[in-house]
RNA sequence: GGCCCCAUCGUCUAGUGGUUAGGACAUCGGCCUCUCACGCCGGUAACAGGGGUUCAAAUCCCCUUGGGGUCACCA
């Protein structure tokens, strides 16, 4: 043990992006670590060189970046137990493969691939219904022959232990217990002196004094073999959380074909990171009724005791509800700056601190989820309106270009050129005329915005400001005049 | 197949022996209304099946069924 506090890590393996499932993982692990103030790690896990590389690190890095989940300990910070990639703690790995061939727990055995398959082959040759259990040769040091050779490659097993059971009691799913025949003589290191997965984990959680191991529950079947490689490094076990996993709709596991998975796909959607989280978060946790979350409460009140066991299907419907949710109840500032970038990618340049941007944003936020949308909806205020064709052949009539004639009349002699002021003026003006008020504002409507829906007609209005207003108004009117006659 | 895990509305879940089985998303009605949304009101909808234990079981135990994971010199 390093010291006394909790210390939790993230250790995603570089092969690609950071995936939706993993990061769920990473939330919980960080959240525990905040709320007991104790330090979230992260690691690299990179010992698989043919999938790992340099851009899949970045990606995650800038991942955990992007969803705010800052690390105590990692790669680039650094911190006392580094370093913080498994492809440059060779040296640990070699050290503690030694102490446990010195004390017994662990030996070198030289059988290749060719010797394990044709023993497989053997076996079930014997009629056997699976449950191959590769023996060793060089397990029994008295019959162990000699070295096939003084440069044979060889590998590192572990002498696990065939008497007995292993059992944990794992914080989501309570007391598991597992035979030993079971278990294999696992590799610890391999033939190229790269440790695999169950030995550099043990080495790396165990050295970087990991007092609780969160991971999907794929990796359940792993505990046992790591914790008897605690007991024979003589160290107490870290406490274990097995999360079930995240699901497809359909009930396959998550991939690229049924949603985007990577979480920077989900920046460029024009998603909140806090908005992801909170969904992520309830997928497999609860607290009560509560639905929407922000970051603190999260972090006060994320427990392990309501983390539950079933798998979770991924549903984009709530994912979207909940992001509407932490959307509008962004202020208005930090609204306006979150959307710039994306009103930007429309070729918008508009300061965050526009004062129609503002106040147009506080409107069109409660007809959209997404930051993309958010953004598509603001285009109209800050350039001419893109007519479109439906709305415009629809409500862009002959009969209306009277109709905006009028309305531009009234909007110009409007005394107080405000939501209030200017609905009841159009509204006192449209009944003496004996018009509807939709009649007259739906062709309005799209002379302004050149589409069908949009927010409140007179709020569009006084963030347009009365000069542009009219100009629109004027241009939808002489769209309306040359308009083909409808019948 | 062996080993391991899981099982409440379509989905996420509340529920820790006694509830009209609650909430949210989705869905379907209605209200509001200048459009679209928001909001509000209401409806449909679940304890996989079978045995136990108990006065009492969604809750505890067993079996069945169904789903998933894993059986690598991947992680």
């Amino acid at each position: 043990m390093v010291d006394g506090g909790v210390r939790v890590r993230f250790a995603p393996s570089p092969t690609g992006y950071l995936h939706i499932g993993g990061v769920r993982t990473a939330l919980y692990s960080w959240l525990w670590a905040r709320q007991n103030g104790g330090a979230f790690v992260l690691r690299i896990e990179d010992t698989d060189q043919e999938r790992s590389t340099e851009q899949s690190v970045n990606v995650v890095l800038e991942s955990m970046r992007w969803l705010g989940l800052g690390w105590d300990e990692g790669p680039d910070v650094g911190g006392p137990h580094g370093p913080y990639r498994q492809s440059e703690r060779g040296e640990v790995y070699r050290d503690h493969a030694e102490r446990l061939i010195a004390s017994g727990h662990a030996y070198r055995c030289y059988a290749t691939k060719e010797d394990i398959a044709a023993a497989r082959a053997a076996y079930d040759a014997q009629g056997h219904k699976g449950g191959f259990r590769f023996e060793s040769p060089w397990r029994d040091p008295a019959t162990a022959p000699a070295p096939p050779s003084a440069d044979a490659p060889s590998v590192v097993r572990f002498r696990a232990p065939v008497e007995g059971s292993t059992a944990w009691d794992d914080l989501v799913r309570g007391r598991i217990e597992v035979r030993n025949d079971t278990l294999q003589d696992a590799i610890l290191l391999r033939s190229d002196g790269l440790p695999l997965y169950n030995f550099g984990c043990v080495v790396d959680d165990l050295t970087m004094g990991v007092t609780l191991v969160a991971r999907g529950d794929d990796h359940i079947i792993n505990t046992p073999p790591q914790i008897l490689l605690y007991e024979a490094l003589g160290a107490p076990p870290p406490t274990f959380a097995h999360m079930p996993m995240v699901l497809a709709p359909n009930g396959e596991k998550l991939s690229k074909r049924h949603a985007a998975v990577g979480v920077l796909e989900y920046r460029d959607l024009g998603y909140l990171p806090d908005a992801l989280l909170n969904y992520l978060a309830r997928l497999g946790w609860s607290h009560g009724d509560q639905e929407i979350f922000t970051r603190d409460e999260l972090v006060a009140k994320f427990d392990w005791r309501h983390v539950g066991a079933t798998a979770g299907k991924y549903d984009l419907k709530k994912l979207e509800y909940v992001q509407a949710e932490h959307l509008r109840a962004l202020p208005p500032g930090a609204l306006a700056a979150h959307v710039v970038p994306f009103l930007a990618k429309l070729g918008l340049e508009v300061s965050a601190d526009d004062p129609r941007l503002l106040a147009a944003s506080a409107h069109v936020k409660l007809r959209c989820a997404t930051l993309v949308e958010l953004a598509d909806g603001l285009r109209y205020f800050f350039e001419p309106p893109r007519y479109e064709d439906k709305p415009r052949r629809k409500f862009l009539t002959p009969a209306s270009g009277p109709v905006l004639r009028g309305l531009g009349a009234v909007v110009r002699d409007a005394r107080v050129f405000e939501p209030e002021a200017l609905e009841a003026a159009v509204k006192a003006w449209s009944e003496a005329e004996g018009l509807k008020l939709r009649d007259v504002a739906q062709p309005a409507r799209v002379a302004l915005t050149g589409r069908a829906a949009s927010p409140g007609l007179f709020d569009v209005m006084a963030i347009l400001g009365r000069d542009e207003t009219l100009v629109r108004i004027e241009t939808g009117a002489a769209m309306a005049e040359a308009a083909p006659p409808t019948d």
